[in-house]
DNA sequence: TTATATCATAGTAATACGATATGTTTTATA
DNA sequence: TATAAAACATATCGTATTACTATGATATAA
């Protein structure tokens, strides 16, 4: 049951770029591996895949980096997290297009199911919109304890 | 988010054990296997780790095999999967042990804290005999289509 | 004694993971 | 117009995990 470091990455790579954007403006890939303290050279491969599902755009030479291409509230941290990450479902079973022989009798499946709807129900519920703000509250550091998103 | 074989084998074959128990008699792996279809070699590999848990006790020999050492009450699928893949976290920053330099300011932890709490509160709420008996059903054949667990 | 079962451990092919390494292309600017 | 800075594209690679199979030892009912 774990997430990779691929999606864990395009999440805080998503994350960045929706806490440090500027009108206009694009963040190179260099300052994003040194803040969130990753291999550039890896999250280049991982931005590649943000790039061409069209979630960033990027502008290419010097002065050039990435930047959103849409608003934060637009992405839910479940539709970065499918992108990288595949699939988030927990057994093949659930997945759309498997079939499973014994499916209609298995008790099992109907657990799996349940995990499936719960984490669905969970990444989709947040957008990175709401994962900046937090974000912006802890790093302004809490002065009180409250519980976001 | 992958639940290997190892964890999803072990709760067909703890289901097995509960739907096929008699009291006082002992079911051979081999069965399991069959019925199951999945290897019994693979299967027996797997018990071990239920065995040395305390969750099966096992008689050696002719006419051996295994059976529950409690109730199926008191199994929950959590217990289940817990002991045969390990933690169920989603990442490692969310383990007891684990300590992130980032954690008190980092937002994607918080999120990952979400689907640790959505995944256990589903798998810690579901026991084998509730299980059991949805099998049930479901292999009488629904004259109707309920929602049960 | 024999056959049947659990129990224990080693091996193994295939795949995924988490990168690194090496280079190509684009483009602002000196 | 040359240079350097950035994105972009692949290839490679060590390690670990997965999902088993293989081999054999041990216990025990009949």
């Amino acid at each position: 049951m774990k997430i990779s470091t691929k999606g864990r990455y395009a999440l805080r790579l998503m994350l960045d770029l929706a806490i440090n954007e500027k009108e206009g403006e694009v963040i190179r890939i260099k300052d994003i591996a040194a803040r969130q303290q990753i291999s550039d050279k890896y999250l280049e491969q991982i931005i590649s895949v943000l790039n061409r599902a069209g979630y960033v755009r990027s502008v290419r030479g010097p002065q050039g980096g990435y930047a959103l291409k849409r608003r934060p509230e637009e992405y839910t941290v479940g539709m970065i997290l499918r992108l990288t990450e595949g699939s988030l479902a927990p057994v093949p079973c659930v997945e759309e297009e498997f079939f499973c022989e014994r499916g209609k009798q298995c008790a099992a499946q109907e657990v799996w199911k349940k995990i499936d709807d719960a984490v669905s129900g969970v990444l989709d519920g947040i957008t990175l919109a709401e994962l900046a703000e937090l974000q912006r509250e802890k790093q302004r550091g809490r002065t009180e304890e409250h519980d976001a998103v």
